[in-house]
RNA sequence: GCCCGGGUGGUGGAAUUGGUAGACACACAAGACUUAAAAUCUUGCGCUGGUAACAGCGUGCCGGUUCAAGUCCGGCCCCGGGCACCA
C-alpha cells in the first residue's frame, strides 16, 4: 500500500466517518466486565448553527471520551437538544412560523455539523426535550413531587410590559424598558408554581464537601449562593398591628437599631399608603424596576418614613419604620432592622435621611471613627444595657438567649437560597400538568403527556395556548365536571436538570428511568461553560436528590468530576436604535481597520458601508450576535484541524478570545505529520506500529532520540491526565520536529525500530484529538487490532536514564552559568564544578561565599556578599 | 453593589505547582527554491546597550516574605462570568 502525496482531510474524514457509522463504533450498552465511564457535555440549545463555544465544549468532551476508550473503558458519550426556550418564540414571530418546525430544522442542521466534526456520540440515544416522549416524564415527576408536599403555588413578581400586556424575561428588559414596546416595565404579582429547593438547602451545601472532582471556585460560588447564615429572628411589636419579625446575623448590634425598613409591598406599607399620597407615590416608583438583583443592588437606595413606630424589644424605645426600595418582600420576612453605625448600607441610608446613628460596638483597643464609614468589625459592646463589656461573639449568644427567654425572638438559620419558581407564561415549554375546577382549586394531571399543541401562530403578544380552548378546556378526572388546564409552562432549567439520567434509557416508554440509570450514573465527567457554575448545576444536583428520594436512582450526586470550560469570547458590534435598544451585527459582516498595534480604529458594516459601534468583548451568544460560525473553517481545513486548533489555542478552563488567523498553523502541522509518514512509508510498512514491543537501543544516536521521545511522552501523558490539552498538542509538535530532524537510516538496523516507536506514539497521542488522521494512518501501518483496542502508551523509564545532567548556576539568585555534571556526582563535586566556572568566578570576585544551595538535578545558587 | 475568575513578548499561550521566564505556535523580517507568486525549507525574533561574548531591565501597579517569587502574603487598578425569566 502506498500513501498519497498530499494530506487530503476531506477524503480521509469522510471515509473514516463512514466506517464508524457502518460499525456503530460508539454505540454502547451495559457491560459488567468493563469499567464504565460516562462522559457528558452540556447539551446545546438548537439555535441554528454551531458556534465556536460549542465546538470547544464538544471537542473537549470528545477528546476525554476517546482517551478513556483508549484506556479500555466502556464509555457512554451521548448528545441531545435543550430544545425549549425563548429564542424559538422570537424566531417564530420574526419568520412567521411556529417554534416546533424551526427547532426541528435547527436540530437537523446542527446534528449534521456535529457528525462532520467526527464526535464519537452514541447517536441511538439522542433526545430532544421538546418531544412529548421526553417531557411527559417530568410532568409525571412534578406530580410525584406535589404528592410529597414539595410543590406549592404562591404569588410572585414578574416583569410586566404594560403596553404589550405580557411578561418579560430579565433579558428582555433593557434599561428598565420593554425591548419591543419601549414601555417602562412594572413589577406585577401573579400566582406561580414553586418547588421547595430550600428543603434541600442543607444537603446541597453539605455534599459539596464530597465533590473532590469539582473546581473549588464552583463549589465556593454554590456555597455563597445557598448562603447559610446563623443569627436570630427578632420581634418588634407595633401598636395596633401584628409584630414585625426581622432576621439578623448581628444580634450583638441590636442596641444600635435606629430604624426598621420594610419592603414596598409589605402590608404595613400598603396600609400606610392608603392615607398618605407620598407613600403611595413612592410605592409606585418602587414597582417600576426590573426584578433582577443586579438592578436592585446598584440602584440608588431610597426610602420614606411610614410614620409608624415599633417598640425596641430590649430598650422599649420607639423605633421608626421606613419603607425602602432595597428590601425584598420575597426574601426573608420582608422587613429588616437597621444598625447604621455598624452596617455600610444602613449607614448610607441613615446619613441620607438624617436618621440617628448610634454606635454600640467598639474595638478592644483605640476608638472608632464613624464620621466617614460604618464600623463593621466585631468588638466590645457599649451603650447596650446589661450587655456592656461583652465581646461580639458572646453578646450574640447572650442577647439571643435573652430574646428567647422573653419570647421576643429565637435563634435562626437563614439561607439566601430561595425556592425555585418554575412557572413561565410562555408558549414554547413543557406544559405544567395541573388542572383547575370551577372554584379555581388545582389538582395534578393524571394522564401524560399533557401535550403542547405545536400547530400554532405566534402573534408576539402572549402564549397562543392561553387562548386555545382545545387545549384549555378539559374534564375533571374525579368529578367529571368541566375544568381548565394550566397554561403556564416550565422553566427550561427543568428539562436540563435530568436529561443526563434519561440518556441511560432514552427510549423507555413505561417509566422515567430504569435500572440502567444506576449502571451508568453518576456521570464521571461533565463538561460545560463556567457560566453555568451556579444555576444549572445547582438545579441538576437538586433534581438528582429528588429522583433519589422518589426511588428512581440510588446515587447522591449527578456529576463526579466537573470541567468548567472557559468561554469563547469575541468583540461585539452594534447600532443603537430608538429608545436605547441595540441591534447587534455579526463579526463576519463587519470590516475592521486596525492600527499598527492591532487595535481597532473603526468598524464598518459590509452591507451598507456605514460605521457600527465596537462594543465589549463578550461571551459568544445569540443575543449579542457575536458567534463565529465554524462551518467555513471545517470546509476549508477539515474537522481534525478545527479540533486540533481548538485544543491548542488555550487550556480548557481558560477563556479564549477567538481569532481565526492562527488556525492555518494547525493545518500546516497535520500536513507535516502526513509528510513524515509518507517519507518513511517503506520503513514503517516493514516495522509496523506497536509500542508494546519492548526493546532497548544500543547506538548513541538511537539512545539520544529515545530519551527525547520518552521525555516528551512523559509530559504528554501527564497533561492528558490533568486535562491540559494545549500542551499535549505542543508535545506532538515537538515530537514531529524531533522526527523530522533525525536521520534514522544512519542508525542502521535500529533506525526502523526507533522510528516505528516514535510514529506509534505520535499517532496515539494525537488519536483523541485528530481521530480521523490517526485512524487512517493506523489502517495503513498499524496492527490488526483497531486503534482504540490497541492499548494506550507508557513511558520506558530505562530510556530516561541520563549520564550527565545540566545544572543552572546562580549567584545571588541570578543565572550566571550552565554546567554539565555526571548524574551520580555528589553534592561537593557539583558545588566545586559550579565554583570553577569562569563566569561564576567573575561574580565572586571581591565577595565572600556565605552559602551554597544545591537543588538536585536542577540548580546551584551561590549566596555571596 | 455582591460572589467567582483572569491579567506573562506584536499575538495565542508554556513554566511538571517556590528553582533557567517566554516551551509550542501565530504574526513579522531576512535568506534558499522559482521567470514570478503561492507552497515549502533555513535563520532571526521580550526590551535596551553591544559585531559578539555578555550586561542591565522585564510576568497589571505598590509593598512584603525567601538563598530564590509569574508562582506565597498584604493593599490597589483593569478585564471577564454569574446574580434566580437568555441558555
Amino acid at each position: 500500500m502506498s500513501m498519497q502525496n498530499e494530506y487530503n482531510p476531506k477524503d480521509i474524514e469522510s471515509r473514516v466517518q463512514a466506517a464508524w457509522e457502518e460499525q456503530d463504533a460508539f454505540k454502547v450498552s451495559e457491560d459488567d466486565g468493563k469499567e464504565k465511564f460516562y462522559c457528558l457535555e452540556m447539551f446545546p440549545y438548537p439555535s441554528g448553527k454551531l458556534h465556536m463555544g460549542h465546538v470547544r465544549n464538544y471537542t473537549i468532551g470528545d477528546v476525554i471520551s476517546r482517551y478513556q476508550r483508549m484506556l479500555g473503558k466502556n464509555v457512554l458519550h451521548p448528545m441531545g437538544w435543550d430544545a425549549f426556550g425563548l429564542p424559538a418564540e422570537n424566531a417564530a414571530i420574526k419568520n412567521k412560523t411556529a417554534p416546533a418546525p424551526w427547532t426541528d430544522a435547527n436540530i437537523e442542521n446542527m446534528r449534521g455539523q456535529l457528525k462532520r466534526l467526527g464526535f464519537s456520540y452514541d447517536w441511538s440515544r439522542e433526545l430532544a426535550t421538546c418531544k412529548p416522549e421526553y417531557y411527559q416524564w417530568e410532568q409525571w415527576f412534578f406530580t410525584k413531587l406535589y404528592e410529597r408536599g414539595l410543590v406549592y403555588k404562591k404569588e410572585s413578581e414578574v416583569n410586566w410590559d404594560p403596553v404589550d400586556q405580557t411578561v418579560l424575561a430579565n433579558e428582555q428588559v433593557i434599561d428598565g424598558r420593554g425591548w419591543r414596546s419601549g414601555a417602562l416595565v412594572e413589577k406585577k404579582k401573579i400566582p406561580q408554581w414553586f418547588i421547595k429547593i430550600t428543603a434541600y438547602a442543607e444537603e446541597l451545601l453539605a455534599s459539596l464537601d464530597e465533590l473532590d472532582g469539582w473546581p473549588e471556585s464552583v463549589k465556593t460560588m454554590q456555597r455563597n449562593w445557598i448562603g447559610k447564615s446563623v443569627g436570630a429572628e427578632v420581634e418588634f411589636e407595633v401598636e395596633g398591628e401584628p409584630a414585625l419579625r426581622v432576621f439578623t446575623t448581628r444580634p450583638d448590634t441590636i442596641y444600635g437599631v435606629t430604624y426598621l425598613a420594610v419592603a414596598a409591598d409589605h402590608p404595613l406599607a400598603i396600609k400606610a399608603a392608603e392615607s398618605n399620597s407620598d407613600i403611595a407615590t413612592f410605592r409606585k416608583e418602587c414597582a417600576q424596576t426590573s426584578t433582577a438583583e443586579a438592578d436592585l443592588e446598584t440602584m440608588e437606595k431610597k426610602g420614606i418614613d411610614l410614620g409608624i413606630k415599633a417598640i425596641h424589644p430590649l430598650t422599649g424605645e420607639p423605633v421608626s419604620i421606613w419603607c425602602a426600595n432595597f428590601v425584598l418582600m420575597s426574601y426573608g420576612t420582608g422587613a429588616v432592622m437597621a444598625v447604621p453605625a455598624h452596617d455600610e448600607r444602613d449607614y448610607e441610608f441613615a446619613n441620607k435621611y438624617g436618621i440617628n446613628i448610634q454606635p454600640v460596638i467598639y474595638p478592644e483597643e483605640g476608638h472608632i471613627d464613624i464620621s466617614e464609614n460604618a464600623y463593621t468589625d466585631y468588638g466590645l459592646l457599649k451603650n447596650s444595657g446589661q450587655f456592656d463589656g461583652l465581646g461580639s461573639e458572646e453578646a450574640k449568644k447572650a442577647i439571643t438567649a435573652w430574646l428567647v427567654e422573653h419570647g421576643r425572638g429565637e435563634e435562626k438559620i437563614n439561607y439566601r437560597l430561595r425556592d425555585w419558581g418554575v412557572s413561565r407564561q410562555r408558549y414554547w415549554g413543557c406544559p405544567i400538568p395541573f388542572i383547575y375546577d370551577a372554584q379555581g382549586n388545582a389538582s395534578p394531571a393524571t394522564e401524560f403527556p399533557v401535550e403542547l399543541p405545536t400547530d400554532v401562530v405566534m402573534d408576539g403578544v402572549g402564549s397562543p395556548i392561553k387562548k386555545m380552548s382545545s387545549f384549555i378546556d378539559t374534564i375533571h378526572p374525579e368529578t367529571g365536571e368541566p375544568a381548565i388546564r394550566e397554561t403556564d409552562t416550565f422553566d427550561t432549567f427543568f428539562e436540563s436538570s435530568w436529561y443526563y439520567a434519561r440518556y441511560c434509557c432514552p427510549n423507555l416508554d413505561t417509566a422515567m428511568l430504569d435500572e440502567r440509570a444506576d449502571y451508568w450514573l453518576p456521570v464521571d465527567q461533565y463538561i460545560g461553560g463556567i457560566e453555568h457554575a451556579v444555576m444549572h448545576l445547582l438545579y441538576a444536583r437538586f433534581f438528582h436528590k429528588l429522583m433519589r428520594d422518589v426511588g428512581l436512582i440510588d446515587s447522591d450526586e449527578p456529576f463526579t468530576r466537573l470541567l468548567t470550560q472557559g468561554m469563547v469570547t469575541k468583540e461585539t458590534f452594534y447600532r443603537e436604535g430608538e429608545g436605547g435598544s441595540k441591534e447587534y451585527f455579526n463579526p463576519a459582516d463587519v470590516d475592521l481597520s486596525l492600527d499598527d498595534k492591532g487595535n481597532v480604529i473603526s468598524a464598518i458594516l459590509k452591507s451598507d458601508g456605514s460605521p457600527v459601534v465596537v462594543g465589549a468583548i463578550e461571551k459568544m451568544s445569540k443575543s449579542k450576535n457575536n458567534g463565529v460560525d465554524p462551518q467555513s473553517m471545517i470546509d476549508k481545513f477539515g474537522a481534525d484541524t478545527v479540533r486540533l486548533f481548538t485544543m491548542f489555542a488555550a487550556p480548557p478552563e481558560q477563556s479564549l478570545e477567538w481569532n481565526d488567523d492562527a488556525i492555518a498553523g494547525g493545518s500546516r502541522f497535520l500536513k507535516r505529520v502526513w509528510n513524515v509518514f509518507a517519507k518513511h512509508q517503506d520503513l514503517l510498512a516493514r516495522e509496523g506500529l506497536d509500542t508494546r514491543k519492548k526493546f532497548s537501543a544500543v547506538s548513541k544516536e538511537a539512545k539520544s532520540f529515545r530519551l527525547t521521545l520518552h521525555t516528551i511522552l512523559q509530559r504528554a501523558l501527564f497533561d492528558y491526565e490533568r486535562q491540559q490539552f494545549n500542551t499535549v498538542v505542543a508535545a506532538t509538535m515537538e515530537l514531529t520536529n524531533a522526527i523530522e530532524k533525525t536521520d534514522f537510516k544512519a542508525m542502521g538496523e535500529e533506525g526502523g525500530k526507533v522510528l516505528a516507536e516514535a510514529a506509534c506514539v505520535l499517532i496515539k497521542l494525537l488519536s483523541p484529538i485528530t481521530p480521523h488522521l490517526s485512524e487512517h494512518l493506523w489502517s495503513l501501518y498499524g496492527s490488526s487490532d483497531s486503534l482504540t483496542s490497541s492499548g494506550w502508551l507508557s513511558v520506558d523509564h530505562d530510556a530516561l536514564v541520563r549520564d550527565e545532567i545540566t545544572y543552572v548556576v546562580q549567584v545571588n539568585g541570578k543565572l550566571r552559568a550552565k554546567i554539565e555534571v555526571a548524574a551520580d556526582a555528589i553534592k561537593e563535586a557539583i558545588e566545586a564544578a559550579a565554583l570553577a566556572d569562569e563566569n561564576v568566578q567573575k561574580f565572586l570576585d571581591g565577595v565572600t561565599v556565605r552559602k551554597i544551595i544545591v537543588v538536585p538535578n536542577k540548580l546551584v545558587n551561590i549566596v555571596a556578599n
